[in-house]
RNA sequence: CGGGGUGUGGCGCAGUCGGUAGCGCGCGGCGUUUGGGACGCUGAGGUCGGAGGUUCGAGUCCUCUCACCCCGACCA
């Protein structure tokens, strides 16, 4: 390609209001342009390395067996009325109605469409197992985009379902899955864990994530040391250390003027937060004040919150709501609480004799016991790992990571196909609903997460795997210097040739313009020639990611290039790094 | 949805007390220059996000509204 011609300007400047690296870079360098809150369009540049990004998914996934399809964007509203998703998605699921006024969806995700088809497709056990995928748009309104790349509203996904006969089927597609997914992402030369994670509005047994370090990330994952444990904070849990055993003492009552928070409690009667309940409440959609009780050196977790509460949503409740089940703010406590679903967590089971509001302004009571005092609708985890907590395999100290989720993987179980009755008959023809898995990656965030991870002052380090063009070429002198420019022609011809994919600079700019647009861009490996190096019959060559250029002899710049990509690819082979 | 911020030429910005819009980069032409974002000359390009209002007069003041960004809520 020949940036003369290239369509798509490199920006001096980001917009002022471009906050993220990746996002600068990404405009910078002509990569993406914005044209409304989450949505962009791909420049010929962000397009090929967005193809390459799906070319690996694509063949990993052929790899394990996947078959390619693809299925539509918009979707009646009556499939996702079967699996009561149309009702239970708030409005970033995309309501519309057709001429006719019936009413369509725009899809955020495909499970409905998938089960549909498998329910039409498959009636036997002989034709399990199977892995589906596709690369679709798809369409999720965001109560806020951000992060330009990382969260956009509309979005490439690659999503795959497997449809297996049993659990044992299911386990399997989902190791395969995990197996595939590291590949592509050692492949795109992403840095990742793989972590536990919440199963969410998807529904299903277990989900893992593949969280890419950065701190553009949006979520917490948190580490053993030892490698051995790994979770989202969502569902982090951590070794509890047993309280030691302590009488129960009578409850007494103590004016507390002001504590209306744990920590101005614990100071003022001189004790560690630990010796402390704290209460939150919350409200459920069902209506119910759902009241969590953690220990005061806690942290209460909502997604653990929801799960044990069966709430899927959650928000703050009100004074008047709180006052409604005879607690009062800020003295709070489930002590002579009625009306509420309390929820206790294990620590707060665990130690005995703690500070707890007496629900009325200025009055804690000390020594409460539950069970003893109050009574917990449920005792659950729902406290909150943080780092520093010791980890639950070995009890040392977790590490907390900002990371950016990449891929997840889903173990949906029988949900959509048990609403949408997709079943298959075994072979003493009882009927049994499909074993569904579901496995999703963004594109467009893959490419993100990638510069996010990989770029320095000047611009983007792709992988060679990824980068839009493997070389760019530019020559440097005067425009009517037939010697120079004819040097650079010829490499251009060579190198394409040879079939190595170039980024020839031909414009007639300046030597500081080419090599900035160059390390903007990103490209592995910097090719120039000027009269300098020409006058010992040589190229200049200098990776993008190195500080110093070799040169090397004309006749043997192909073959020094083609090494050298060689070099490049072999860390990025999809094995595990020895 | 709450809190904060920004909208002036393609990009980055200035615009005082209300007086009829400017700078840098980029873009076109000519010339010089040519290994780290050149220089000179000369041009083109703006209903100041939109609507309404106050005023002799609004980029500037008031009201409403839209868009975008950041934080939070929410979310795979």
């Amino acid at each position: 390609m020949r940036m003369s011609s290239l369509f798509g300007r490199t920006l001096r400047e980001a917009p002022g209001d471009v906050e993220l690296p990746s996002h600068k870079l990404l405009l910078r360098g002509a990569f993406v342009r914005p044209l409304g809150a989450g949505i962009f369009s791909l420049l010929p540049l962000g397009y090929r390395v967005v193809r390459k990004a799906e070319a690996i998914i694509r063949e990993e996934m052929d790899a394990i067996g996947g078959q390619e399809l693809l299925m539509p964007v918009v979707h009646p509203a009556e499939l996702w009325k079967e699996t009561g998703r149309y009702q239970a998605v708030g409005p970033e699921l995309t309501r519309f109605q057709d001429r006719g006024e019936r009413d369509m969806v725009l899809a955020m995700t495909h499970e409905e469409v998938v089960t549909d088809l498998a329910r039409s497709e498959i009636s036997s056990y002989r034709q399990l197992p199977q892995i589906v995928y596709h690369l679709q748009t798809k369409w999720r309104d965001e109560p806020r985009a951000r992060g330009g790349l990382i969260r956009v509203r509309e979005f490439t996904m690659k999503d795959s379902y497997s449809l297996d006969r049993d659990e044992a089927g299911l386990d399997t597609a989902y190791q395969t899955h995990w197996h595939a997914y590291e590949r592509i992402f050692r492949r795109c030369g992403v840095a990742f864990h793989v972590v536990g994670a919440d199963t969410g509005m998807m529904g299903g047994t277990a989900s893992h994530e593949f969280m890419a370090p950065s701190p553009a990330g949006e979520d917490i994952i948190l580490l053993s040391p030892s490698g051995d444990y790994a979770a989202n904070r969502e569902v982090a849990t951590f070794r509890r250390d047993a309280p030691p055993a302590e009488d129960l003492l009578p409850v007494e009552e103590v004016e507390t003027p002001n504590a209306t928070t744990i920590q101005a409690l614990a100071d003022f009667l001189g004790v560690p937060l630990a010796r402390t309940a704290k209460a939150v409440f919350f409200k459920g959609d069902s209506g119910r004040l759902v009241f969590a009780v953690v220990r005061g050196d806690l942290d209460v977790n909502e997604t653990k919150l929801r799960k044990a509460c069966g709430e899927p949503n959650l928000t703050p409740a009100t004074a008047e709501e709180i006052r409604a089940v005879g607690a009062e703010p800020g003295y709070g406590s489930p002590v002579g609480v009625s009306g509420a679903y309390v929820v206790a967590d294990e620590s707060v089971r665990d130690s005995p004799n703690l500070v707890a509001g007496a629900n009325r302004p200025g009055y804690h009571l000390k020594h409460t016991n539950l069970g003893r005092d109050w009574q917990a609708d449920t005792v659950a985890d729902i406290a909150s790992a943080e780092a520093g907590f010791p980890s639950p395999t070995d009890g040392a100290p977790l590490t907390a990571e900002r990371a950016i989720e990449v891929g997840n993987i889903f173990k949906l179980g029988t949900r959509y196909s048990a609403a949408l009755g997709a079943t298959y008959l075994d072979d003493e023809g009882q009927s049994h609903p499909i074993v569904m898995g579901s496995y999703g990656i963004g594109a467009g965030r893959l490419v993100a997460t990638v510069a996010e991870q990989r770029h320095d002052d000047k611009g983007i380090l792709w992988p060679v795997t990824l980068a839009p063009y493997h070389v760019s070429l530019l020559w440097l002198g005067k425009a009517d210097d037939a010697e120079t420019v004819g040097a650079g022609d010829r490499l251009y011809a060579e190198l394409t040739a040879a079939g190595v994919e170039v980024l020839y600079d031909d414009r007639a700019d300046r030597a500081g313009v080419k090599f900035a647009d160059a390390e903007l861009i990103g490209c592995p490996i910097r090719l120039s020639v000027s009269s300098r190096t020409l006058a010992r019959g040589e190229a200049e060559l200098r990776p993008r990611a190195a500080e110093e250029s070799t040169f090397v002899p004309l006749a043997e710049v192909v073959p020094t290039v083609q090494r050298l990509l060689a070099e490049l690819a072999a860390p990025l082979s999809g094995d595990p790094a020895s």
